[in-house]
RNA sequence: ACCCGGGUGGUGGAAUCGGUAGACACGCAGGACUUAAAAUCCUGUGGCUUUGCGGCUGUACGGGUUCAAGUCCCGUCCCGGGUACCA
């Protein structure tokens, strides 16, 4: 755990302590999140099961998170990967397996709805009555419609490793352990219907309170786009292209048809002259990476097919092109291109010399697309219908009627989100509770769950791309003769509910008892990072979605508030290592590069050595020159205080690891190697680092501990200190030598109430008016503050009320008593010990947040800023009843007032209650 | 490229509805206490200018609206995050 971590723990932590003293009954719960590939990873490196490390790792963290003083209700602990609980992770999976989407009531109902419909008549797919299908035919047909399904997709292949990668395990198409090639591989996989939630998932984003930024990242994964989807009937060709353009006002300005290199109809369309050119192209597509196609969008290729489609308003003959620009996974795996209105089209008919014609009223397309959706259609017209003069919408709509008049073009809505891959080819997750029988899926039933993950002897994949379960012949083969899935759930399965099960998590005939949920309602708060996003909080959106659907809970959205919380950023150091190729690096530093010695030093040196080393640069003067920079890479170092300079001692550098930074040092002041000075100036034996602030991570070294942390300053110093920092949404960098202001203010604290030899210093006089008002005036903003998540500006406003207290001498009882109250959600440890010090005898956990008392919220004077023009000059008092006639004449015969408007007129006297009086001169 | 955030002293940040910019801290400087140091306390601290009172200027940059702009509008630049041949 870093200090990046606690951020939003403390945060809800305030938030919890802050509802409780305010008497509400908070559900604050902690659990793991404990399947994935970091535990299984770990295994195979080991050998150690990852049930075993795992827990281990749970116990540091539970150690790491007691001693910073969290109020979680540990009797509610949860961890996914216990048979307790992803036996209702199981459990839920099957009821996505028996459900499916029915668009007429827009919600999730059991299949057996579905096979009432088809045994009253629905058509299925192989045309025959329901009861004649064979079982096959009916799953098969039932499996177009689950909530979860099986289908062949591809996956992330790599050969050298025998395994199936994760996205995020291959990097620049290659593997991130190893850089083994990767491959695209067809694979039966499990999926979650949520494209059918699409829509329902856009929606549910406006009863939600979320951050802007996170509903707009949702919004664009989803990638919901309005369009038409339209048929062009080939020439000479008895099929049609079907296209889905989000532009159908722009149908007059077709001048090419574009289909995926992927695309069916390619073979079938392609003239014989243009047989070789497209069968070459699209072999030269197929050899092109997932990387290559991304990186090079510049490159604009292409064929020609040789064949064309009709023209549906003019009848014309438009050509039809294959390019790898137009992608199969997306819409239908072809496009109208209308170069006059999309760049891409531009750049592809500038390429192949296709006509561009203009259908934008006033607009020069000639150069390049005009995009906006602004301005008139013109040129857009056939003996029958015309769509010139309207605007994009207007016309939008018009040519929709009219596709659908001639029924050749509908509307349509597109996604860009796809089905959510279910299947993970690994051995840490839940197993699935399916069995195949002659390839037919078989759920297990509910009351055999769980299916517990079995013992296995190694945790490396099996070689052939199935998962490590594959290799248990008495696990996959079954009693009955059924085989089973081997493939196991992906990390979002158990984070998908866990919500719900701290509502009830012991319980053992019910992932959450109704009764439970009821109560306890949506998430009020939820505190997390925005890595997540568009996995998992869509992920348990949609589960929730179904949940709710099916009857089991009542309510849609889990999440009623959000906070993401920012990262926090600590300064990293970094030396520069020289890429020398190991030719060129042989013997000598002049050797390796006599011309930068030479621009450095301006004179020649050569040093022989015995070894060859590595060769560190000094930053500055990496600085300096470009040859260096470009020719070297950056090591994060792990000593020197990046807080203080920007220098670090090379011999602490060799101390730390000879194996890693043994080498030749070159400085401004000279050469070092084997710890003394080869060409020096007398200077002490520092290289000058770049410091940066960045994300804290263990791979940049720049991690701090909270446990140190606590160490030094203790868990409240700490905790109040991370909420000081700045506002909770925003990233910010970490700085130990902050953190001595709120230390100072709790030692403050303390000291103001107890003497050194332990005596109460509060006394039980009554408080004056003065001590009354700004207690109550904090109490007060530290309750709105709170309640707008605005935790740094409460600490401010603590460290104003000591102040002001102090500076009034005020040491009453019955004022400190609810300074301490309103202190505890941030700093519990020091309030409790105070609040027992001071003579009670109940935990302050169980105080109630004092009333706040509003008569002290308001002056009945008002010390106005009097400006002329605008510029703040002098400062009146005036009581809040005073009218303004009378505050008018004070102001002008104020003698700050007359020296500013002497020889003036004043024009305007502007007086706006309890804020400002401005003249006008 | 597009979409979201954001840009305020040396640093973290504050500023409710457009109404005293820089609260509260860190750091720094000076002082007190101490044989000394640490700790603690006091004073000062955006920049320029002035002996002082004060004056000018100032919230990334350029415009605008307004009696009044950190805050609203238009344009530009920079930083962070997300997404991407998405039709």
């Amino acid at each position: 755990m870093h200090v990046g971590h606690p951020l939003g723990y403390i945060a809800s932590d305030v938030v919890a302590r802050f509802k409780r003293l305010q008497g509400f009954n908070v559900l604050h719960p902690m659990g793991f999140d404990a399947f994935g590939l970091p535990a299984e990873q770990y295994a195979i490196e080991t050998g150690q099961h990852p049930a075993v490390t795992t827990d281990k790792n749970i116990e540091r963290y539970k150690e790491q998170l007691k001693n910073i003083g969290f109020s979680y209700d540990w009797d509610r602990e949860v961890k996914t990967c216990d048979p307790n609980y992803y036996k209702w992770t199981q459990w839920i999976f099957l009821k996505l397996y028996d459900s499916w989407f029915n668009p007429k009531t827009n919600k999730a109902e059991s299949i057996d709805n579905l096979i009432t419909l088809y045994e009253k008549g629905k058509k299925n797919q192989f045309g025959k009555p329901w009861n004649e299908l064979t079982e096959t035919e009916q799953q098969k047909e039932l499996t177009q419609h689950r909530l979860a399904y099986k289908d062949e997709s591809y996956i992330n292949w790599c050969e050298a490793l025998g395994t199936v990668l994760a996205n995020d395990e291959v990097v620049n198409g290659v593997s991130e352990r190893g850089g083994h090639p990767v491959e695209r591989k067809l694979m039966s996989q499990w999926f979650l219907r949520i494209t059918k939630y699409a829509d329902r998932l856009l929606e549910g984003l406006e009863t939600v309170d979320f951050s802007d930024s996170l509903k707009e990242m949702q919004k664009n994964w989803i990638g919901r786009s309005e369009g038409a989807s339209v048929n062009f009937k080939l020439a000479e060709h008895p099929d049609n292209v079907v296209v889905f353009t989000t532009r159908p006002d722009t149908i007059f300005g077709v001048s090419f048809m574009v289909l995926a290199p992927e695309h069916p109809l390619v073979a079938q369309i392609t003239s014989n002259e243009q047989k070789t050119t497209v069968a070459d192209y699209v072999n030269y597509c197929k050899s092109r990476s997932e990387l290559e196609r991304k990186s090079e969008t510049k490159e604009i290729t292409g064929a020609f097919t040789g064949a064309y489609v009709q023209h549906p308003f003019t009848g014309k003959n438009i050509p039809i092109y294959v390019a790898e620009y137009v992608l199969m996974g997306y819409g239908t795996g072809a496009i109208m291109a209308v170069p006059c209105g999309d760049s891409r089209d531009h750049a592809f008919a500038l390429k192949f010399g296709i006509s561009i014609p203009n259908i934008f009223e006033g607009v020069d397309v000639s150069e390049k697309a005009y995009e906006e959706k602004t301005g008139k259609i013109a040129n857009s017209s056939c003996d029958w219908f015309s769509i010139d003069g309207l605007t994009v919408q207007e016309a939008k709509q018009k040519v929709l009627e009219k596709l659908e008049d001639l029924e050749i073009g509908t509307k349509q809505i597109n996604y860009r989100m796809r089905d959510a891959g279910f299947s993970r080819q690994r051995y840490w997750g839940e197993p699935f509770p399916i069995s195949y029988k002659n390839e037919i899926v078989v759920a297990d039933s509910l009351e055999n769950l769980p299916i517990t993950l079995p013992e296995v002897k190694s945790y490396k994949p099996s070689g052939d791309g199935k998962s490590p379960l594959s290799t248990i012949p008495e696990w996959v083969n079954m009693s009955n003769g059924n085989i089973r899935e081997t493939d196991t759930m992906p990390g979002y399965a158990g984070s998908s509910w866990y919500y719900l099960r701290y509502m009830d998590p012991q319980n053992p005939d019910a992932f959450c008892e109704k009764q439970k949920s009821d109560y306890w309602q949506q998430v009020d708060l939820y505190i997390g990072g925005a890595e997540h996003a568009v996995g998992h909080l869509l992920y348990s959106r949609m589960w929730c979605k179904v949940l709710h659907d099916l009857g089991y809970i009542n309510f849609d959205e889990p999440y009623k508030k959000l906070v993401n919380q920012g990262m926090i950023t600590g300064p990293s150091q970094i030396i520069w290592r020289y890429n020398g190729t190991s030719d060129e690096s042989k013997h000598s530093i002049w050797n390796t590069m006599p011309k930068i010695v030479n621009d450095i030093f301006n004179e020649r040196y050569f040093i022989p050595f015995d070894k060859m080393y590595p060769i560190f640069f000094s930053s500055e003067l990496i600085e300096k020159h470009e040859t260096l920079r470009s020719n070297s890479s950056q090591l994060y170092i792990p000593i020197g205080n990046p807080d203080e300079n920007k220098i670090v001692d090379i011999n602490e550098l060799y101390n730390y690891s000879i194996e890693k930074f043994e080498g030749v040092y070159v400085t401004e002041d000279g050469i070092f190697y084997k710890q003394r000075w080869i060409r020096n100036v007398g200077t002490p034996k520092f290289l000058s680092t770049l410091i940066e602030n960045e994300k804290l991570s263990k791979s940049k070294l720049n991690t701090i501990n909270p446990d140190d942390i606590v160490r030094s300053y203790g868990a409240d110093a700490f905790r109040m200190y991370e909420m000081f920092l700045g506002p909770i949404e925003q990233s910010k960098p970490w700085n130990t030598k902050g953190i001595d202001g709120v230390s100072r203010f709790i030692k403050r604290f303390w000291d103001y109430c107890i003497d050194y030899d332990g005596t109460v210093l509060l006394n039980n006089e009554p408080a004056n008016e003065a001590s009354l008002k700004i207690i109550n005036r904090i109490l007060n903003k530290t309750k709105e503050d709170i309640e707008k998540y605005s935790f740094n500006t409460c600490v401010s406003s603590f460290m104003i009320c000591l102040n002001e207290l102090q500076a009034q001498k005020c040491r009453n009882r019955e004022v400190f008593e609810k300074f301490l109250i309103m202190l505890s959600p941030f700093a519990p440890h020091t309030a409790e010990e105070l609040w027992h010090r001071t003579g009670n005898t109940s935990t302050i956990i169980d105080a109630v947040y004092p009333s706040i008392n509003e008569k002290y919220l308001k002056d009945s004077t008002f010390n106005y800023p009097i400006s002329i023009n605008g510029k703040t000059r002098t400062l009146m008092l005036f009581p809040n009843d005073a009218s303004e006639n009378d505050i008018k004449k004070a102001v002008l015969a104020d003698t700050t007032v007359q020296k500013w408007i002497e020889g003036k007129t004043v024009k305007k006297f502007i007086f706006v209650k309890e804020r400002i009086v401005n003249l006008v001169v």
